[in-house]
DNA sequence: CTAGAAGTTGAAGTCAACTTTAAGTCAAGC
DNA sequence: GCTTGACTTAAAGTTGACTTCAACTTCTAG
């Protein structure tokens, strides 16, 4: 393919997303493609750092809306730098600390569970919905379901 | 209500679950109901233990499918004790061991990009495909969307 | 020039775990 | 006996993140 553009193929290959999935986080917003006089895809070759981005927020749990989000704090007169990356990247593991935290307390909580066997809708911590809430508190915890399928996109 | 049993209303209150829930985890194989001469669902008390288990198991993120398996393990002849529960309670402290380990692995490979900036496809923990399988490795990360929205199913 | 691989679109399908809706039946208090 | 709230069912709708499909067009190697 030609001088520095890629197709949408090239950018499934080594992106590792299936071009499906790369049409439809063009049409989400997530990147963007310059089109071929016959109307193809034509990527710059940054959209692969942005999708590298893309993958590695998607494993820490983060939906494709603040992705997004996230993504419209880059610059857009100039390439990204490194610098630019960093910035964005250290948001999400303060997210990932609070996960951890709450995944915590939900192990200690279970453990006194099963400690005490009880399970009581009325006073277990594990079982009862208002005291599971307010043991999460406001602030919500965020895990990929993703996570829990091996990735393989890439065979 | 009668004697010894309760309606399915009187259960989504008592449990916190919407009475559709409790149609659809009857449907699911999940929970049992007789049957009033009319056709309507009869619950028996040992149903909200049941229930408070299926709670704490959603919490840590186990799918209807899991929990029905956990489930079938209990006595069927007779009402289950503590010790039943307790026995396949404990079961579910391992998988969160594993999401909790899992997690910090991803933290601290995040660390290790932002410090980088790399986030390369070749390269990076982070975002290349077969690393992050390789990375986590065969034993899936189990991880409740259900964290994501603070339970508020009683209101 | 042409075969065939790769690309295009919009619409529909998938999955899990429910909820909602519609149209009707049951139960209980007065 | 009647009203009214609670219940019944099957079927369709919801959400997010995609995938699959059908029908067609474009690109490129030979």
């Amino acid at each position: 393919m030609a001088a520095n553009v890629l197709t949408v193929g090239e950018v499934a290959r080594r992106s590792g997303f299936a071009a499906s999935a790369l049409r439809y986080y063009e049409g989400a917003g997530l990147i963007e493609a310059e089109r071929s006089e016959g109307g193809q895809r034509r990527f710059e070759r940054s959209v692969l750092r942005r999708l590298a981005f893309i993958r590695a927020a998607r494993h820490v749990g983060l939906s494709l809306d603040e992705i997004r989000d996230l993504l419209a704090q880059l610059p857009a007169a100039r390439t990204p730098t490194r610098a630019d990356w960093t910035r964005i990247s250290r948001q999400w593991r303060q997210r990932l600390d609070r996960e951890i935290d709450a995944l915590v307390a939900l192990r200690d909580g279970l453990d006194s569970c099963i400690g005490c066997g009880c399970l009581s809708l009325q006073r277990c911590r594990m079982s009862n919905p208002n005291d599971v809430a307010a043991a999460w508190g406001p602030g919500a915890v965020y895990l990929p379901r993703r996570l829990r399928e091996p990735v393989e996109e890439s065979v």
